[in-house]
DNA sequence: AATGAATGAGACTTCATTCAT
DNA sequence: AATGAATGAAGTCTCATTCAT
């Protein structure tokens, strides 16, 4: 039950933003050094420096700490990637942005992302069933659904099933960031980057004709991939 | 600790076996069914109608059991798709077996391939890292690899880096099984078989000179980004 | 401990005063609707729109605060049948108030009197033994114990342990208190009350011979029972 | 959920149900002498002699656990008092047995007495609300109000309310065994049966008229009391 | 006079593991 | 070869209490 003391109001102090950052923070960096089934509040708080209560001071209970720390984390790589997508007119712009950004966020935020990975794969139902499961995937492959289609209208794009088109990006970039997991700096994300682009937009470009819209040249000059 | 007794040495009657095999089968059950996390010894046990006991004697603890499914399992899919592969000659047809064999492979032994991915994502060792990460993937990546340098060398695939384009067939295979965990019957296995062929075939044949067995493939002029 | 600076001696401003006698309003409403283990200070200082400090300022603690709510509900449950008995001669009429009067708290205080059976329950020594167990009857059962000495000193009840008797109208009352926090207003409190009196007038009246004070008639005139 | 490995099923070995009475048991004894709140599984356990572990493993829950033992008291009680009620054939013989069994039973099983309150008292749903309330008297009640409506059809009692002088008899006899609880032995309970059978015949006989059914004397001896 | 923040003990529960039989 | 019984550690959560401001 959402017992009283708690600040979780609308009004927040400045001290118990910063404390409930601070938690967060914690929380990620546990969930990806230790993994799901590791982070324990104890870890955190210990992390944290802080004790157990404080945890359930500011979170009511590990279940909506972790939504917390997955909202949070969604929030911050959308707000990374997507702004930059936007500025982009075409299709094929658009998904080598995409990818670019999304691995960009994996190299500059490496335990943000480890931790999402970590909490896709682990947070589960009371039964057992995943409950971050493909489903809370669904904004982001619909997002690149809605770009495959207005690139298949334009005639960018050859005809193909979005959702399995959707599917193999999110999971190469996954995939891409467990190598990175495993092997660190071994994996040069850079390449990665760079191949991925040329894969999907391999994969993807309609190349069985003339463009259609081949009198309209890219609408703004072409921007330095850095 | 092994204690002495217990049947893990190469001599194992028809008996022993057979309890192996059964609590492996009903171990997988579990998995699929209740998670990683959920999935503890008397769970399994119940489901074989066996005593928690009987898994001690058979299993070092639960990492043991718990390896020795993954080992199975991997064995088993092994074992499904690569002879396929092997009666291929090029490499294009190679990695549509490939493909066709590892989506067969999620509708024919669906809780199987389950158990699989919960085991990536939830075994762990004492410390909280991934036992069984990306560096598990190895075996299959390296064949991907390997199938794909064949391509390049024939000239049937375009320049590009062998280690991302498996890697890519590896997340986009497992992110389709993900979805059918999570959709079930909705999602379409024969569709995304096709269309991940189709994906990939795209994404690596060369279109731009001659047909495979040409004199000169391109050796590897552009690794341009596009 | 009591720490210096608490208002806990005689001397007490108006708002002290007010914010006491509010903190026990609250514990009441809290003990009534959640039961005494459920009656955390944080529910209460949520009620009261205090803070918990606030509870701590003015009482020593939990177990003070729920010995106050006692003994100030013990006083006006007294003040408000007590006196309604004193104006009554005869012993079964002060009977026939107590019980009225009981039942009548019970409708116009319903919180008052479940908080009150909520404290007798629950409030333990540390040790575990009950701190306001029988014991906290004793003035209650005394005092009916006096009236019933009184009338069979005027040969208007028959002989009988005066302790059980008392014994039996409390429990009959508590019983009754039970139903109505059970059951609500299903429960017919004045049919209860009407019933009650007439049991006991039943169970206590002398019909063996004539009245020895049959020459002095009821000295006021047969109040209404409703 | 109800785990595996429990053995709660029909079939029960010898030592299972040993250890079974044994939890019972000792769970009455801390239920009584530390009252409901302080009733923990480790206070229960330790005062056993075994592991916190063992009660999980016989019970699923405390909330199992104490449900248990309402039963088994509850059954333990209907079994010594009932079957000596049913030998009776009057009303007023039935319910002269009913209170003499209930407070014999105080006497001989002070604890389950005890405990029994503790429960009634202390249990309660997830929001604080008594789970054991009124409502668990039921049976009892209705068992009474059954007697009586008997002797009044019978005209051996006069009209009156049976719940009502349901509700009296059991808060009578409660209200004994708490004073029993307090000052042990110092009650006694001989006398308290013997003026509460006195009371509750005068309370309900019908001495108004003659007896209905006076042509038909006391079918069976007269048993004496004690 | 009051508050928000923090602590730490204690409760219940789960589960891998051990062991006598 | 197998089982039932038991343990003990670890986890999450609640809550009375303390303290600096």
């Amino acid at each position: 039950m959402a017992s009283a003391g708690k600040p979780r109001g609308e009004r927040r102090t400045f001290i118990e933003e910063a404390r409930r950052a601070q938690i967060i923070e914690c929380t990620i960096a546990v969930l990806a050094s230790h993994g799901y089934a590791h982070a324990s509040l104890a870890t955190i708080a210990e992390r944290a420096g802080i004790s157990k209560g404080v945890i359930s001071y500011y979170f009511d209970g590990k279940e909506d700490l972790i939504a917390q720390v997955h909202a949070e984390t969604m929030m911050l790589v959308t707000k990374l990637v997507l702004p930059a997508v936007a500025t982009e007119v075409r299709a094929s712009d658009k998904l080598r942005v995409y990818i670019e950004g999304s691995i960009a966020f994996v190299e500059t935020h490496a335990a943000h992302a480890t931790a999402l990975l970590e909490i896709w794969n682990g947070l589960r139902t009371p039964e057992g069933r995943p409950a971050f499961d493909a489903r809370s995937h669904e904004p982001g492959l619909e997002f690149l659904e809605g770009i495959m289609r207005q690139g298949q209208k334009d005639g960018e794009f050859r005809p193909f099933v979005p959702r399995i088109m959707a599917l193999a990006i999110r999971g190469a970039i996954d995939c891409v960031l467990l190598q990175r997991v495993a092997y660190g700096d071994k994996v040069d994300l850079r390449e990665a980057a760079r191949e991925l682009v040329a894969l999907f937009d391999a994969a993807m470009r309609d190349v069985s004709g003339p463009r259609p819209t081949s009198a309209a040249p890219p609408p703004k000059a072409r921007r330095g991939r850095r």
